[in-house]
RNA sequence: GCGAGGAUGGCGGAAUUGGUAGACGCGCCAGAUUUAGGAUCUGGUGUCCCUGUGACGUGGGGGUUCGAGUCCCCCUCCUCGUACCA
């Protein structure tokens, strides 16, 4: 009979539970080390968990169970980011209140997360969308506020008039909005923003001692995208005002033969000349109507125009014309670039199409032309530089610059400042009052929240027309919550929202504290439980989570409220879950079989077209042919063999829900670990869980009489265990200790694996050892192990999360006698077991005779004898 | 284009500092048990050749070394990220 996994699991989950056994003390012993174990937390969506998200949380489960076992105080929490527009498009959808949705998915998937019998200590759950956490949210507002970090300002943002709200950047795809697929346009609007800028330097700096990805490291510095140059003025022909551009090759400044600025540029309307006004006005215009995904596909062919202006380069005083050109973007550096097309790709483009002139300032090598020379090498054509290298030149090119007031040393970011508004009804109320005079203050502290009104429609108001500032939803609140009297004066209420990311800036602090209704956190639990030991979660948070976190903790560590200069020590990304490998093949309209590489280059609009039909085939039906897969029943036909990513559509999803009903949790937390590296991207596999159950079955049978259903007769607390199962036993310490410190839970489960093949031979096993085994494999497969324990020891022990892990002692693992491998010109010709520990000269004496050692070595010279200590020798023969 | 990571049996994947390639699992083959199927148990399973104490074998090519999946050089392919960042 099968172990019961479904009664098993439930009685354990209740009772952890009812028990609150993962509770983590709220004054904890401090002699004891801690260890702060987290999860990114979910969006609940309607959707409920998918099996991605237990792949990171049985990561850190195991680990939390360890540290536990180990003596460490652990911090093992979870909540709910549950602001968003997900919920509020819902919302739109179907009449329900956001508030309704989320509390029904929050329910869903706590308790999901329940059966797969995660140790979280469910006190201190938090959810973005409770006012008493909101209230501190706010409360960090009010922190940037005050500091200056966060203004009003006129931005160009991405505005989706359908869904009557501003997006993000990465809530667009291909110029549409994520979420229904509608039109989104560049429109400049009053928005709150966020001066992350102010913090690039310490953001971009501090990423060195992080034991974090180095992708991700390197991600999050591309993002932030440091440069060092130059800022240079330009004075512009008949005008007063000077033109600024950034630079990072000032050394080609007697290069630049011409000027571009991004069509936003705000001097552009003033220096057209009125013979090329009619000109530039409809390049702007034809710009501003590209939507990005044209942008990107006409990113080869430059385009732009001429504005009638002359700048003067500062270093030789000749006139250069002004161009304006989309390849120029407002958003980065001044907007305004000065043109050196003979050291640079795009303006050597630009310049090739207009005949603009082309000057080199570095000379490039031999035989060099037709293109922009961008490495390095002598400056000519230069003046004062002529001949110094590259970055020789810069340097003078810079003192020199700053030494006439032409310019200065300048350090550019591609960051930009945060975008932290949004018009919607489902997200944080701003602290923030507007008087008469369009000034701003924030609310009293004391009346923080600033709770979200209740609103019968809370539908944002789509509207196309341009002139009007659209209305987010809070500007149709009662007037009871939009107006507020303060000191006597009547004040309105912020209409905006924050945008998603606010309440996961700072979730981890209040797991430390949630309960706190004086401050975000108390000081001294701070200190005691910061950093975050571990953070696990996806990729896809790679910057923007993390970044805007780490921002804000910087902050935090300025006004006090932390200690640490960075929130998260070491950080891992779990690799996706893919859906099960399909195998493919084609067939055409008249039903013939068509080789895979005769239609991988074509669209699926061309297959349709040409009634070409695919057909899912079983992996019993192709056989691997070289590097790729063919028909069994035809060779000479190809076969698609691909994993993809889960998605309805595919309709290759798995449900977790399914797995635990079909297998158990304990199963599903096992295979999970069991598919590979958990950094790895890896394809689902059904056969693949039940071998997975077919292991925990063979250790409930290790334990379980199947004919009697209680404990094998041969397991006994009175057998003294003997040298084979203390070295067995002792193999698998060692070995799931280091992999579960590593995170290397796939070799971990071998090791246990290779245990119970082991046990499963002895003929009398003694209860400590089982026992042991038990404890190791409990983080992994926690409610069975528990259900045997209870049933091994009665109510005598206590539960294993009572236990302390186990200890290894190398002393049971050291064997005597092992098998060398004799090897001649390194090719393994022989194997003997000999004493670990042999001198030298006896093993190569023994090397030389044994087996048929000297039959071999008949004839041949020995040159030289290769000894490694306890593992091999190797006989070099001429 | 640029940046990062990767390529090991039919499949997922193992392999301290260079030292027995393929642990463990899946699949497959054979046997046991069973009326049969399923489940379970035992054994086998990189490729090639009739064979062996054989030869070959970690994407391809070259190198270093007594010895290379591992180190160095060149190339191919795949995945992820990014995209006119001056």
């Amino acid at each position: 009979m099968a172990y019961p996994f479904s009664e098993t699991e439930k009685k354990w989950q209740r009772y952890w539970l009812e028990h609150k056994t993962f509770k983590t003390e709220d004054k904890p012993d401090p002699k004891r080390p801690k260890y702060y174990v987290l999860d990114m937390f979910p969006y609940p969506s309607g959707a409920g968990l998918h099996v991605g998200h237990p792949e990171g949380y049985t990561a850190t489960d195991i680990i939390a169970r360890y540290k536990r076992l180990n003596g460490f105080n652990v911090l093992h929490p979870m909540g709910w980011d549950a602001f968003g527009l997900p919920a509020e498009q819902y919302a739109i959808e179907t009449g329900t209140h956001p508030r309704v949705t989320t509390e029904k998915n929050i329910d869903r998937f706590r308790s999901q997360l329940q059966a797969i019998g995660f140790s979280y200590d469910w006190d201190r759950e938090v959810n973005t969308t409770d006012p008493a956490y909101y209230k501190w949210t706010q409360w960090i507002f009010m922190q940037l506020y005050k500091k200056g970090l966060a203004y009003l300002a006129d931005v160009p943002v991405n505005w989706c008039p359908a869904l009557g709200t501003v997006l993000a950047n990465e809530e667009i795809i291909d110029g549409k909005s994520e979420r229904g697929g509608y039109p989104v346009y560049r429109r400049p609007m009053r928005q709150w923003m966020l001066k992350i800028t102010a913090y690039a330097e310490r953001l971009l700096n501090d990423l060195d001692e992080l034991d974090w990805p180095e992708s991700t490291k390197e991600m999050q510095r591309n993002w932030i995208g440091r440069s060092e140059g130059a800022e240079v003025r330009f004075k512009i022909d008949g005008h007063d005002e000077i033109l600024e551009v950034f630079t990072t090759r000032p050394d080609t400044l007697f290069g630049a033969t011409y000027m571009v600025l991004a069509p936003e540029h705000p001097l552009v309307h003033h220096i057209t000349t009125d013979a090329h006004r009619a000109e530039v006005e409809s390049y702007i215009r034809e710009v501003s109507r590209k939507s990005d995904l044209e942008r990107t596909e006409l990113e080869k062919d430059k385009t732009g125009v001429f504005t009638g202006c002359y700048a003067i380069n500062p270093v030789n005083n000749k006139k250069i014309p002004i161009w304006i050109a989309d390849y120029v973007l407002i958003t980065y550096g001044t907007g305004a670039i000065m043109a050196v097309p003979a050291q640079d790709d795009r303006d050597y483009a630009f310049a090739k199409k207009y005949a603009l002139p082309i000057i080199r300032t570095v000379q490039p090598p031999e035989d060099f032309e037709g293109k922009a020379y961008t490495g390095d090498g002598i400056a000519i054509n230069s003046s004062f530089l002529n001949g110094l290298k590259v970055n020789e030149a810069k340097e003078k090119m810079i003192q020199y610059l700053e030494e006439n007031g032409l310019g200065k040393r300048k350090i550019n970011y591609k960051l930009r400042d945060w975008l932290f508004s949004r018009q919607r009804y489902w997200g944080e109320p701003f602290p923030v009052l507007h008087d008469e005079e369009g000034q701003t203050c924030l609310v009293d502290e004391t009346d923080l929240p600033v709770t979200l009104p209740e609103m019968e429609d809370f539908k944002p108001r789509p509207s196309d027309k341009d002139e009007t500032e659209p209305q987010p939803p809070l500007s149709r609140a009662p007037e009871s919550w939009k107006y507020v009297n303060k000191g006597g004066k009547i004040y309105r209420r912020e209409y905006n929202t924050m945008p998603q990311w606010a309440g996961s800036c700072w979730y981890y602090l209040r797991y430390i504290d949630p309960h706190n209704d004086k401050a975000l956190i108390d000081p001294d639990k701070e200190k005691y439980w910061m950093n975050v030991d571990l953070y696990v979660g996806g990729a896809e948070h790679s910057v923007l989570h993390l970044l805007y976190a780490r921002f804000w903790h910087k902050v935090l560590y300025d006004v006090g409220v932390v200690s640490t200069r960075e929130p998260f020590k070491k950080l891992v990304h779990q690799g996706m879950i893919l859906g099960e490998t399909e195998y493919t093949a084609y067939k055409d309209a008249q039903d013939n079989w068509l080789s895979f590489d005769k239609v991988s280059a074509l669209s699926a609009k061309e297959m349709e077209e040409q009634g070409i039909k695919r057909i899912r085939l079983d992996e019993h039906q192709v056989t691997k042919s070289g590097d790729h897969f063919v028909l069994t029943e035809d060779n000479s036909i190809r076969v698609d063999a691909r994993s993809f990513k889960m998605s309805k559509s595919r309709g290759n999803v798995i449900n977790p829900d399914d797995i635990i009903k079909q297998y158990g949790a304990d199963a599903l937390r096992m295979y999970e670990m069991f598919m590979g590296p958990l950094e790895a991207m890896k394809p689902w596999s059904m056969t693949g869980v039940e071998g997975i159950n077919r292991f925990l079955n063979r250790v409930w049978r290790l334990f379980i009489d199947e004919n009697t259903q209680s404990v094998h007769a041969h397991i006994s607390g009175d057998i003294q265990a003997n040298n084979d199962q203390l070295r067995v036993l002792h193999q698998t310490i060692k070995k799931v200790s280091e992999d579960i410190e590593n995170l290397r839970f796939n070799t971990a489960i071998s090791a246990m694996m290779i245990f119970v093949n082991e046990a499963n031979k002895w003929q009398r096993i003694p209860v400590g050892v089982l026992n042991e085994f038990l404890i190791l494999m409990n983080p992994f497969a926690p409610h069975i192990t528990e259900e045997l324990w209870q049933r091994l020891n009665g109510a005598s022990k206590g539960t294993i999360a009572d236990q302390h892990w186990p200890v290894f002692e190398a002393r049971y693992i050291e064997i005597n006698e092992i098998e060398w491998v004799i090897q001649i010109n390194g090719k393994i010709r022989e194997k003997i077991k000999a004493p670990k520990n042999m001198e030298r000269t006896a093993i190569e004496k023994l090397a030389r005779e044994s087996g048929r050692m000297p039959e071999l070595l008949t004839g041949k010279t020995i040159r030289k004898i290769i000894v490694v200590p306890g593992k091999l020798v190797n006989i070099v023969v001429s």
